[in-house]
DNA sequence: GCCATTCTTATCCATAAGGGTAAGTATAGG
DNA sequence: CCTATACTTACCCTTATGGATAAGAATGGC
């Protein structure tokens, strides 16, 4: 269950642009074909795959063919991996302040 | 309060790096110098102070130089940003599944 | 004052990312 | 069957990214 670091960077990076971005919100929606996908930007078929191919191997959608039309679907999934890491990191500040706590603490039983 | 799409850009791309990753759990300890930090990787320093700097552009550290010493220290607001975009792909999930619940009401209401 | 430490600046390099065009394939519809 | 649709493949281009080296401040300690 746990994402190694590589998974991570192509999920992030996957993040750091605002078509996929875009993308991702629209597929909150529900699924949808590349072609009204990519409707609402102004750029050509092939480029806008790319971002598509690049959410598909992050694991934030999934894409499956049926005739001519490949439909794409949010995995959610994979978020998880993205909230786990945040929480993480929350929960190590949490640490430092509560060592912080405790060396404050400490420093007031010795003025005692 | 509201990031806007370049500011997600450059906070995505910071976090798209293991290296940078690993320097913001590092910082979740307490602030640190560049060559403390540093240290763990085997990096030049001229390359790893790039690193720092996309950490401090993207807002996700500060940094401050005090004699010869560069001391980075992590700003979790920017976190926040990241959090809030997160909360609004759930919910706009969450919009669709009742949506989609509220469809298949119906559809048992026509049944009756 | 001299020297080690701690960045900083400047430059370079290879690869990847984000965009484009042109032309090809495969299916749905009439 | 023929044509339009919906990708797909194959290239090309420019810029950004992640790394390296070499050499230049600037500060702290002796």
């Amino acid at each position: 269950m746990d994402k190694n670091g590589a998974e991570l960077d192509t999920i992030f990076l996957a993040f750091a642009d605002s078509t996929r971005r875009a993308v991702l919100r629209r597929l909150g929606d529900g699924p949808a074909s590349v072609s009204d996908l990519a409707a609402p930007f102004d750029m050509a078929l092939p480029p806008f795959m790319k971002h598509i191919r690049t959410l598909e191997n992050a694991g934030l959608i999934t894409t499956e063919k049926v005739g001519r039309v490949r439909t794409c679907e949010l995995n959610p999934e994979t978020y998880a991996a993205v909230e786990e890491w945040l929480k993480e990191q929350r929960q190590q500040w949490a640490s430092r302040y509560r060592k912080l706590d405790q060396l404050l603490k400490q420093l007031k039983e010795k003025d005692k």
